[in-house]
RNA sequence: GGCGACAUCGCCAAGUGGUAAGGCCGCAGCCUGCAAAGCUGCUAUCCCCAGUUCGAAUCUGGGUGUCGCCUCCA
């Protein structure tokens, strides 16, 4: 396995602290709204990796965080006028649920702030124990990045404090302009916040992650977790500054390796809160199976920036249907086993830092010869069975084509409509029998105009929603 | 202003030194009552310029263009 380190800047061999086994942690959402197709690219990215770990025999232990208390969650308080608990515990109940519509595997351990609080005092009062934080007047606590050398190696943003671009918040009581906050003093009671021994208040949003990888991993002398993962925006400042806190805390870097997938843009435009133009999970779910936009999502390398539109999707949903028109071909059988070159080849793809691209024109090239074989012998057991292997591999791989195949087409036709067509079929069947073709086909325009195709075959007329 | 990414067929997109994968679209053919599906064949010299090399889409330098981060963000 080679993966791309994005600190370093260069593909790596996969080493991990102990062999044969994969420490991940990925830097979830928060939750104070629905999940956004961002958030189902990063979550996709790095199911696609735990999937191919595991099938390479490692094991895997994927961590991914709910970053549970934050302004923009007390905001949503106030709006709502429900309480944190109650806010927080729905949209990680929705974000759940639209991740698992799209096959996302859960993550072994998914860890909110507010059950690490502990975690998070403890590495705070050793990081101002050792004078590398430090409390102000107010009870905020900050970070020193003066006293970390290393600060900068994660994203190379060290740059000069005097830059006069810079949009860090200048204030008179931090010791640096790039002091970032630890710990946050509430202003009110009625705020909310947690007793410390530095003051009330709540977690800063870096600290969080470094106190959950602490908590969740044990690691060895150089590194707590082997992958750290996130959106490419983490990189800078939440990675940077979440690198240096534990590097100052534990004296060890918190990831041997850095992921960090690529943005999602809505018809070339970043899709961002500021500009308006977020696009729900659940919103696309309403038009699309999950698994259609599965299948769109993970299509294009996890690291290149993805432009979603709806003609793309539909070309990818077309490729789908021929793994499942495949599929349709060779069931019902048993599978056997996958076959080994395929197997390999598609192993081989992916263990070179996920591409996907190569594992998907293998698989197109698997149906192609298959269709040929089947075309020549349609009989052919041993290829039914082997290529129904293929298929199962090719879901636990990607999480692609596991569906029933005739329902894979049949998705959002209700009972009604699948007997209207089933009686139309039968009429025009009747009427080719007849030799009426001109009836056969006015049937075959009727149908089409449900939005349904037919196709006829050896095995009899079959039909599919467009 | 600082840091960085990318630029390959009409569209999406692989390919990091040896003469351009795959999908969609299009054209031709086989199959079909006709279609659809399936199969076969056809369709690019890789943003520009210069250099390194026997040889470059792939390396170096210089342009041009697009985008991202530096503020909450996946």
């Amino acid at each position: 396995m080679h993966i791309y380190d994005s600190v370093k800047k260069t593909k790596l061999p996969f080493e991990p602290i102990i062999p044969r086994k994969a420490s991940i942690y990925i830097c979830g959402p928060t939750v104070y709204d629905d999940a956004h197709l961002g958030h189902a690219r990063s979550s996709l990215s790095f199911d696609l990796l735990s999937r191919t770990l595991k099938l390479l025999h490692y094991q895997v232990t994927m961590c991914k965080n709910f970053t549970d208390i934050d302004d923009k969650i007390i905001k949503k308080i106030k709006e709502s006028g429900h309480t944190l608990e109650e806010i927080t515990t729905h949209y990680i109940d929705r974000y759940r649920e639209d991740m698992r519509a799209l096959g996302v595997r859960d993550a072994d351990i998914e860890p909110k702030a507010t059950d690490s609080l502990e975690a998070i005092e403890s590495m705070i009062q050793t990081l101002i124990d050792r004078d590398i934080a430090y409390v102000v007047e107010s009870g905020d606590v900050y970070f020193d990045v003066s006293k970390d050398r290393e600060y900068g190696i994660i994203s190379k943003m060290v740059g000069d404090d005097r830059d006069n671009q810079s949009r860090v918040e200048h204030t008179y009581f931090k010791r640096n302009p790039k002091d970032f906050a630890l710990w946050k003093h509430c202003s009110r009671e009625s705020d909310i916040c947690f007793d410390t021994a530095f003051s009330k208040g709540r977690p800063g949003w870096h600290i969080e992650c470094s106190a959950m990888i602490e908590k969740h991993f044990v690691g060895n002398s150089e590194y707590t977790i082997d992958i750290h993962g996130g959106g490419a925006d983490l990189l800078f400042p939440h990675h940077e500054n979440e690198a240096s806190q534990s590097r100052c805390a534990t004296g060890h870097e918190v990831a041997k390796y850095w992921m960090h997938n690529g943005f999602v843009n809505i018809d070339g435009e970043k899709m961002s809160k500021s500009l308006g133009n977020s696009f729900f999970v659940k919103d696309a779910l309403k038009v699309y199976d999950g698994e259609i936009l599965r299948n769109y999502l993970i299509s294009i390398h996890y690291r290149n920036d993805f432009n979603f539109n709806e003609e793309d999707l539909l070309n990818s949903k077309k490729r789908l249907d021929r793994l499942y028109r495949l599929k349709k071909r060779v069931t019902p059988t048993k599978a056997s086993k996958p076959n080994r070159a395929f197997y390999k080849a598609i192993m081989s793809a992916m263990s070179d830092d996920l591409n996907i691209s190569v594992a998907l024109a293998t698989i197109d090239e698997m149906i192609s010869y298959t269709n040929d074989k089947l075309d020549e012998n349609p009989k052919d057991k041993g290829l039914k069975k082997e290529t129904l292997a293929n298929i199962e591999f090719i879901d636990e791989l990607l999480g692609i084509g596991g569906k029933e195949p005739f329902a894979y087409f049949q998705i959002g036709v209700d009972s009604d409509t699948k007997a209207k067509i089933e009686s139309l079929i039968a009429k025009r069947d009747s009427a080719k029998v007849d030799r009426d073709y001109k009836k056969a086909d006015a049937i075959r325009e009727e149908i089409l105009a449900m939005g349904i195709a037919i196709m006829d075959t050896s095995e009899g007329t079959i039909w599919e929603k467009l």
